[in-house]
DNA sequence: AGCTAGTTTATAATTATTCTAAAGTGAGGT
DNA sequence: ACCTCACTTTAGAATAATTATAAACTAGCT
C-alpha cells in the first residue's frame, strides 16, 4: 500500500476528509524518523517553505486541532505563551532548553517515578509529564 | 514591624521601588495562607475588583514580571496560551484540571523520583516539573 | 454528472502581551 | 521643605497568537 493511500487511510479512519492539505501536513508530521515537536509557526513555515503558499494557516491551526483531537499529535507543557505539538503521542518526558526553546524527548526509561500522589477525589490521572528545564553550564 | 513596612523592605531588597502599586500587589499576593497561582487576567481582577480600577492592567504586566525577575514568583508550565504564575517559588509539582483550567500544588513528598536523566552536554538542570493532568472519573 | 456536507481560504475579530512616550513619583541631596 | 532625576505608571498603540466568519471549493455519495 502506498504511503499516500495509508495515510488517507489513517485520516478516514479519524473521521477526517483525506484532503490535499491535510494528506501533505500528515506527511510532513507522520513520515519522520525522530519525534518532532513544533508550534503552528514552525510547522507553517515547514510546509510553505519554497517560497510559494501552499497551504493557508488557518489550515495549519485547523488541522493540528484536528489531528489532536484524533489522538495522533499531543499538545506539550511549556511556560510559553504559543502552543508546542509533539507527534510522540505516547506518555512521556522532555527536556527544556529555555535558551533555544527546544523540546527534547526523555527515554522513557531515563526516568522513574516511585511515588505519585492520589488524585483529588472525583477526579482520575489523565496524563503525567515531567519537563526538565535547562540551562548553560 | 507593619505588614506594609515589610513588604516595601523586600521590594527595596530586591532593587524595586516601593510604589503603593507595587505593594498594594505585593500585598495581594504575598499575604496569603495559601499558594495562588494566576495569570494576569485573574490577577488584574483580583486587584481592580469593587469596580473603581486602582491599577492599570500595563503595571500588573510590569510588577509581575518584576517579581518574576526578582524571585518573587515562578512562571508555570501548562498547556494554555496565557501565562500562569505562582506565589510557591519552590521547586514542586501540580495537579492540572484541564475543565476548571486549575492548577493546585501536589505535597513535595507525595511524588518522589528515582531516577531522572544526565543533561546534555553544556547544560545542567534548573528545574524539575512534575504536572499530572486530571480528568472526571 | 449532480448534490451536499465538510473543508479551505482570505480576511476580520479576538485575546494576550509588549511597546511607546508622556505624566507622575520615590528618594537622595540641598 | 524644596529640587532633581531616574524610575515608574499609565493610556493607548502596536504586535503576536489564535479563533471566527462566510464565501468558494471539493470528497464522496447517488
Ligand atoms: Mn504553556
Ligand atoms: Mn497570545
Ligand atoms: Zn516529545
Ligand atoms: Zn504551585
Amino acid at each position: 500500500m502506498s504511503i499516500k493511500k495509508n495515510i488517507a487511510n489513517k485520516l478516514r479512519t479519524s473521521g477526517l476528509r483525506p484532503t490535499n492539505q491535510r494528506i501533505l501536513i500528515a506527511k510532513n508530521l507522520f513520515e519522520r524518523d525522530n519525534t518532532f515537536h513544533f508550534t503552528v509557526e514552525t510547522l507553517n513555515r515547514e510546509i510553505n517553505k519554497n517560497g510559494n503558499k501552499k497551504i493557508s494557516l488557518a489550515t495549519i491551526y485547523n488541522t493540528v486541532e484536528a489531528f489532536k483531537k484524533a489522538g495522533h499529535l499531543k499538545k506539550i507543557l511549556t511556560s510559553n505563551t504559543k502552543s508546542y505539538y509533539d507527534t510522540n503521542i505516547r506518555s512521556h518526558h522532555h527536556f527544556y532548553d529555555d535558551e533555544t526553546k527546544e523540546l527534547t524527548d526523555i527515554d522513557y526509561q531515563k526516568v522513574k517515578l516511585s511515588k505519585i500522589p492520589n488524585p483529588p477525589k472525583g477526579k482520575k490521572i489523565k496524563n503525567l509529564e515531567v519537563v526538565i528545564s535547562l540551562q548553560k553550564l
